[in-house]
DNA sequence: AATGAATGAGTGTTCATTCAT
DNA sequence: TATGAATGAACACTCATTCAT
């Protein structure tokens, strides 16, 4: 009757939900500047909240850092579902470089991003779903090596994880060299791999963390 | 070797250089398996010492992380001199394996192995020095791109970190099929290549973190 | 009888008298079930109103509380003073009797119950005149000790308190047989005391708390 | 070959016991004062130590409580093993009598100690035992009602906790008059009781709480 | 020199109370 | 007026570091 169908209505939800954004962006920048161990005060601080608010956002601070965590992932595999869509082989790539922005753009997750909670590992799921259709694209249009894995497309995003890690703000786009020189690395040869690749169940106990170490 | 030849002289000293070296040891084991957040206490437990003589070796927790990375970076370092005496153009790959295989031994100290405190700093530009002449050597005997700067490597490096905190032990040859590609990639190619390299000033500012934020 | 005969005038005072009824009764509910530590926002939750409503009847939690306490003791001064209607020397002990059950059926605020607030203070010097009044009657009619001291009937109901807040849910009656027994030992004997009762300034400090700790 | 056999040796170990001691003695007066509420810091600045210290002989606030309750539990029930030597029917007056006096003196614990955590359920078990025999004793002996049961004991201690927390510091020996009292009301009498006694499984079930409520 | 008990600033989290809607 | 989101002081607990033994 008053809740309507207009989407501008419910005054107090909406404050509610800046004050989420407020926090969700205020972490982001305070975790990516002082890593994940910076107090929530300080969270709170950056976003204009009090401490209080932020817990009614978030039960606990693991779940603000899992809400990074899943706005990521969640972009992440839709951008790898629109890369699919092309299915012309460079859906592969245009997705790397797509996860590799992302995780550039939100790096204070990073730690968590790959090795999160319960909560995240769903989307992790999907991830690899999407990871395995884009390559199965790619090979099939002969865009890189047919020896490749799944697993291997997880690695690169990983690879990456540490370059950004290292560079932080002083060069955060450094990336972007090392995804090129990877790529070209991905490409058909006839250099033989000795290594062998990860095994579907080890990439997937590698981000599914023991349940709560106590 | 410059420890001297009178053993029986400084028993102490012996016992001290023991500790130092159980505690090392002990350090490596707990940071990789928890992190450099795990408490000193625990540290100490496992080197079977209490923590007063952890302080006695290492001023602050800070320096026992520090004492980790120097062992690392130098034995890098003394790796990439015995690399470069081939001269034959392969040092570069062999280097950056040993690399990424002392990185892999002592991963619990990568947070901080490429941007660690100023005692650490002078290792971190002999590696680079290091770096710099195996990449010109290797250049020279056309095994990789011409355009690759001595920042290139250290990057590999750091991407080699993200695959092995990532992997931790669940997979910890995970990096192996990583480098192989990498170096792939590496290889002297038509493809050009659109992102700049790090400057050296961009890769010296990166290693060297503001004098403690405080 | 007092509210008034217009009814379609202050329907906000209809409204107001309902909420304050609801949140006393989730107030006792939820105090009985979690103590007094459990949060205003429970008892708001409890009576199907914001916390904002709780904190427009009550000033603050104290107050609340205190509400509670002054229910209880309003009857309990009440029915006081019926028995002694009677004047036939049972008054004390149906007093007793009645105390007894509405202290457990307000056990939530036992804790406030004989410490409270001042402005309950004022109900409790009601209390002790009554008391008095009965145990001057049991007496005149040869029903209980004739060294019985007002004091005593307040100890009485202080012991009641104590097996009330100990059996809780799982035995919400057994003060009656408590009771039973004590009532016992407060007739007449031949056995001297050889304890003295308290003081009636001391009886009136117990309940008259320091004026806040601050 | 060091810690020999003088009981006056093992420095640090002393100063560790006094350190334990002072910290219960200050908890004790601290929870008697201002209630199991009052803050850890204050229990550890009235010890005269610092907050870790505490933690370091107590994992947590609720077991610095339990030490409590054990103290108090613990000389009650060796208080009452010693009255049952006797064995002349007198063991259960003055066991109440000695019971009652502890519980005063560490009143601060007596939320807690009739329904405490599990590691303290044993000791009331115990409790229990000895209250069954002295109470067979007393009847034995013709000292008190028989158709009173060892829960009844259990009952007179919980209304003496009521007594001794209504009186707090103004009238700390208001119990004693009311355990005279009480004792003459167990005598065997010709009156019949109509309350029914506790069951011994609800005796139980007040004093072992639900699993941790969560 | 080695030990581990002591310290206390700092952290995540709760909750009585206020206030914008 | 009723709501519940916002607030921040206060709490239980941790851990790097110091120091008495």
């Amino acid at each position: 009757m008053s809740t309507g169908a207009t989407p501008t209505e419910r005054p107090l939800r909406r404050d509610a939900a800046r004050n989420r954004e407020l926090l969700v962006e205020a972490a982001a920048t305070v975790f990516a500047e002082q890593g994940l161990d910076a107090g929530v005060d300080e969270v709170a601080r950056v976003a204009g909240v009090g401490v209080g608010t932020l817990y009614r956002r978030f039960p606990t601070k693991d779940a603000l850092i899992d809400a990074l965590v899943q706005d990521l992932l969640t972009s992440v595999v839709a951008a790898g579902r629109e890369a699919l869509a092309r299915a012309d082989g460079t859906g592969l790539e245009s997705f790397l470089a797509y996860a590799a922005e992302h995780q550039a753009r939100r790096r204070g997750c990073l730690p968590r991003l790959w090795a999160g909670d319960e909560v995240t590992e769903g989307l992790r799921r999907e991830f690899r779903v999407v990871a395995a259709e884009l390559l199965a694209d790619a090979q099939a249009h002969g865009r890189v090596r047919g020896d490749l894995t799944s697993q291997d497309v997880s690695v690169v995003l990983w690879s990456i994880r540490g370059v950004i890690e290292t560079t932080k703000d002083v060069a955060p786009d450094a990336w972007r060299r090392h995804l090129e020189l990877l790529v070209i690395g991905l490409r058909p040869s006839d250099v033989r791999l000795s290594s062998p690749s990860l095994t579907a169940d080890q990439a997937q106990r590698v981000t599914t963390p023991a349940p709560r170490p106590r």
